[in-house]
DNA sequence: TTCAAAATTCAAAACGTTTTAAATTCTGCG
DNA sequence: CGCAGAATTTAAAACGTTTTGAATTTTGAA
C-alpha cells in the first residue's frame, strides 16, 4: 500500500506538496504537479479515506436506515431505492451504509451510527408529520436529505408534487363525468398520503362535491390493502358504490382489479381506476388488463437528485436551496372511461 | 465531542493509561480504572472508530455487493438477507456497507470498495462454480464469508445441505411410488442449483431410474420460470408428463400450481409437488392450496452464523474451522400424494 | 546587481487513537 | 533501611492525511 509519504520520498518532496499537488491546489508548480501525478499513477496510490476523514471530517459514507415493515410483503419500493441510491452515490464516490432497524425506538439506530462517528450524513425516507428523526438530526446538526417532505420543511428534500398529481387524477375523472370518486390511500401518518388526500379534496371541493368519510381508505400501499378495501368500497356496504377510484400505488390498483373482478364489475365500464405509478419493474401499469391510467414518476428518478443534494450539502450548500418538487406526468390508458349512466348522482 | 485526551487531562493521567483502562488491559490499577470509567461515562466519551481503525486496521464495516438482477422481479430473498444481516452485524457492532453493482465487471465494485480502504471484510452470496470474486478476495487476502459454497471451498461459509435436501425430497416422492420425477431447478451456474441437482440424481440413480435431459429445467427461481417451464413439462411435449415435480423454491412452486390449474391437473391427485422453502414472509408454503410439502430452512437463519463467522474471522480465527453445513427439515403437507395409477411407468 | 514581492516548497503540528519502550511508583523481603 | 522485582504509569512514536506558518526559491523591476 503506497502512501503519500512514499511518493514524497520517491520524488524528494515533502508530503505537504504531494498532497497539494494531488488535490489541485493552485500554489503548486506545473512541473511539480505533473511529476507527482505521474508518480501517483505509477505507484498505484490510493488515498486512505480514514486518514482523510480523521483530519477533514469526511468519510464519504452515507447512512440509510429502514424499518423492516414486518407486516407487509417485501416492499419493491425499498429495493428500488436502495439499488438506485447505492448506484448514484457510488458515482459521486460515496457509499451507502445500510441499517435495518427492528428497534422500537426510531432514533436508536441513528444514535448508534452517529456514535461511531463515521458517517457524513443520512438519507431519510417516508417522513411523517413532525418526524422525530428530522428533529433529532437537525438538533445534532447532521446533514441529511429527505425523500419526500413533511410540513414546515426547512431541510433538503426531493419530493414529487403529490398534491398536484392527486388533483390532476381527480380532475381527469371529473371530466369524464364521475362524481362518486373514492381514494384508496396509503398509511395515514405518511406525508405523501396526506398530500395526495389534500389534492383529492381540493379537486372534489372545487367541483362542489362533498366527500363522505368512507370514501378515503388508509392502509399499507400493497395489493392486499387494495383488494380488501376495494371490496368493501365496491360491495355497496357504505352506500352507493363509487364509479371511480384513485389508488395510491399500482399494487393497490392490482388488488382493486381483483376485487372488481370478483364482484363482477368491468373496468372501465362499471368502474374507472387511476393510480399513481412508482414504475417499479415488477408491476408495470401497461401490463394491467385493461392497461392502467396513471400519474407516473419512477422511483429511480429520485435517486440521482437525492445523491446530488447530499453531495452539495456536504460541500456546504445551504439546505434551503436544495429543495425539489418534481412535477408528474399523467398517462391516460384504458382503465378510465365515462361515468356509467346510472352512477351520475353524487354522494 | 470528548476525546481520550480530554479524559486524560481531566484526570491528570496520560492518554495511554486511559486507553488501556477503557480497553480492559490487565496492567491498569483497579482504582484508576474505576476513575477512568466513571469519567468516560460522565463526559459521554465515544471512541472515534476512524482513529481506531487508522492504527488498528479495523473499522467494523462489512461490504455486501449485490447485482440488481435486472430481469426478474424484486427478489424477496435479497430483502430478507439484507435486513437480517444488517441486524445481526449491528448486534456485533459492525455495519453493512451496501453496494449495488450494475457494472459488467463483477470485481469492479469490490476493487472500488477495497481501494477506499475502509472495509474489514465482505459477505458474498450466491457463489458460482469457480467464482472469480472468491479468487480475487483470496488473492488480496481480504476476509470474507460466503453464503452458500462452491466446490473446493477453503474459506468460511454457511450453507444448507442442498444435496441432502434434494435427496430427501426425491426419496419422499419415490416412496409414494413416483417414478417420473422432474426438477424445476435454479440458474445453471449457481452452486446451490448444482448441489440440488446432484442430490436429485443421487436419489434417482439409487432407485435405478434414468433421468431424461428435459426432466431438469433451469432458470431464475421465480414464479414466471415455474409457470412457463411447468407448462412445458406438463404439456406432454417432451413425452409422458411427470407425476411429481421438485421445485427449487416456493415462488417456482407457485408458478407450477398455476400451470397445473391452467392445464386442468389436480394437486396432488394428478401431480405431486414438493419445493424447498426459504421461508420468506410473502410466500408462505402453508397458504398454498393445497398446502405445500417442503424442505424448509429460513433464510433468516443464515444471517446469524454469517455475522458470527465474520466476527470470528476478524478476530483471527482460521477460515477452515468456520464452515457450517446446516441440515434441513422436511415438512410433509398436502401437495404430495401417491402416484396416480396410470403414471407408474418410468421414463 | 540588488531587493522586494511573488511563487513555491517545507517542516511541523494536528486529527484521535493504540502501542512500544522507558520511567516511575509500589511491594515485600532480607 | 535498602533493594530487587512487580505493578503501574508515562512519553513518544505511529497510523496517513491536511493545514498552518515559516522558509526557500524564483521573478521582475530598479
Amino acid at each position: 500500500m503506497t502512501t503519500l509519504k512514499d511518493i514524497a520520498k520517491e520524488l524528494g518532496l515533502s508530503p505537504a506538496t504531494v498532497s497539494r499537488a494531488l488535490n489541485g491546489f493552485p500554489e503548486v508548480g506545473a512541473r511539480t504537479r505533473a511529476t507527482v501525478e505521474e508518480a501517483a499513477e505509477r505507484m498505484g496510490y490510493r488515498p486512505n479515506p480514514l486518514a482523510k476523514k480523521l483530519v477533514s471530517g469526511r468519510s464519504g459514507m452515507i447512512g440509510l436506515v429502514l424499518k423492516p415493515d414486518g407486516s407487509s410483503q417485501a416492499d419493491p419500493t425499498l429495493h428500488e431505492i436502495m439499488f438506485g441510491l447505492s448506484d448514484q452515490l457510488a458515482q459521486r464516490d460515496m457509499d451507502l451504509v445500510f441499517h435495518a432497524s427492528s428497534s422500537d425506538d426510531l432514533l436508536e439506530p441513528y444514535k448508534r451510527l452517529l456514535d461511531k462517528n463515521i458517517l457524513d450524513g443520512f438519507i431519510l425516507n417516508a417522513p411523517e408529520e413532525d418526524d422525530p428523526r428530522i428533529r433529532f438530526l437537525q438538533e445534532r446538526d447532521v446533514p441529511f436529505v429527505v425523500h419526500g417532505r413533511a410540513a414546515g420543511h426547512d431541510y433538503a428534500y426531493y419530493d414529487i408534487d403529490n398534491r398536484g398529481l392527486a388533483r390532476d387524477s381527480v380532475d381527469l375523472l371529473l371530466n369524464l363525468g364521475h362524481r362518486r370518486i373514492a381514494l384508496l390511500n396509503g398509511q395515514a401518518g405518511r406525508s405523501y398520503a396526506q398530500d395526495r388526500e389534500a389534492g383529492y379534496r381540493d379537486a372534489m371541493g372545487r367541483a362542489g362535491l362533498t366527500v363522505p368519510e368512507f370514501a378515503v381508505q388508509y392502509g399499507p400501499a400493497n395489493e392486499d390493502h387494495g383488494y380488501t378495501k376495494g371490496l368493501a368500497l365496491l360491495s355497496g356496504r357504505f352506500g352507493p358504490r363509487p364509479t371511480a377510484i384513485f389508488c395510491v400505488s399500482t399494487p393497490v390498483a392490482a388488488g382493486l382489479y381483483r376485487a372488481a373482478q370478483d364482484i363482477g364489475l368491468s373496468i372501465p365500464g362499471d368502474l374507472s381506476v387511476i393510480a399513481h405509478d412508482d414504475a417499479v419493474p415488477q408491476m408495470r401499469a401497461v401490463n394491467f388488463e385493461p392497461a392502467l391510467t396513471v400519474t407516473r414518476s419512477p422511483l429511480r428518478d429520485a435517486c440521482k437528485p437525492l445523491a446530488a443534494k447530499m453531495e452539495a450539502l456536504l460541500k456546504g450548500a445551504p439546505a434551503d436551496i436544495l429543495q425539489t418538487l418534481a412535477p408528474v406526468d399523467l398517462i391516460a390508458r384504458n382503465s378510465t372511461g365515462p361515468v356509467p349512466t346510472e352512477g351520475e348522482t353524487p354522494w
